[in-house]
DNA sequence: CTTTCGATGATCT
DNA sequence: GATCATCGAAAGG
């Protein structure tokens, strides 16, 4: 249990449960969002078609980091989900920004708040998140989380960005935030 | 508000 | 050679 989560649940409820926490790197960061589940037996996923050298991290323990590169440019942070060897993760899509509000704004150079971690690749950017980061546990620095002190309102849709399985609904967010990268439906 | 497109590099066929 | 769990800028309504 990492701040009252079960990572070895799957995917999906990890992603609706992570709604709330707070994910700050080396003390920087806010309260997550926007998540997305991933499993291997999803076609949409990195580790659909098995283990490879990109998505080692994703069959390795759960309660880690499985970071990768987008598109070329972008660092995607995600929580490694069920037990070793199978293959499931969440991607952490956006945060409210809460703490290291000027590290972020200076690492995006972005100045709009709402802007700062709203997608995948910006969370990526705002953190500092590099290959350095895939395969680390979740559990210790520098990655701290904290559970929310309260429930909190989930909605839930179709994932962005895919073009297999788009219809799974397996986008969790946050109700009414204004910090998602897409509003919901 | 919407759509389109280029950047950029690892991975896979 | 094609695809990509993306972003930002540009152009059009």
């Amino acid at each position: 249990m990492i701040a009252g989560i079960d990572f070895l649940a799957p995917s999906a409820d990890v992603a609706r449960r992570l709604i709330g926490v707070v994910l700050l790197v080396d003390g920087v960061g806010g309260r997550i969002v926007e998540t997305e589940a991933y499993d291997r037996e999803d076609p949409a996923s990195h580790s659909h078609a098995g283990p490879s050298v990109r998505n080692a991290s994703m069959f390795g323990p759960p309660g880690h980091a499985y970071v990768y590169r987008s598109y070329g440019i972008h660092w995607c942070l995600n929580f490694v989900c069920r037990e070793a060897g199978h293959g499931a993760g969440v991607l952490i899509r956006a945060l409210e920004p809460l703490e290291g509000v000027a590290v972020m704004r200076s690492r995006r150079g972005v100045d709009d708040e709402r802007l700062l971690c709203a997608g995948p690749g910006r969370v990526g950017q705002a953190l500092g998140i590099t290959r350095e980061h895939d395969g680390l546990r979740l559990d210790a620095p520098p990655f701290e989380l904290i559970a929310p002190p309260r429930r909190v309102p989930v909605v839930r849709g179709p994932r962005i960005g895919i073009s297999k399985a788009v219809d799974v609904p397996w986008r969790f967010g946050l109700r009414g935030s204004r910090f998602v990268s897409r509003p919901f439906r």
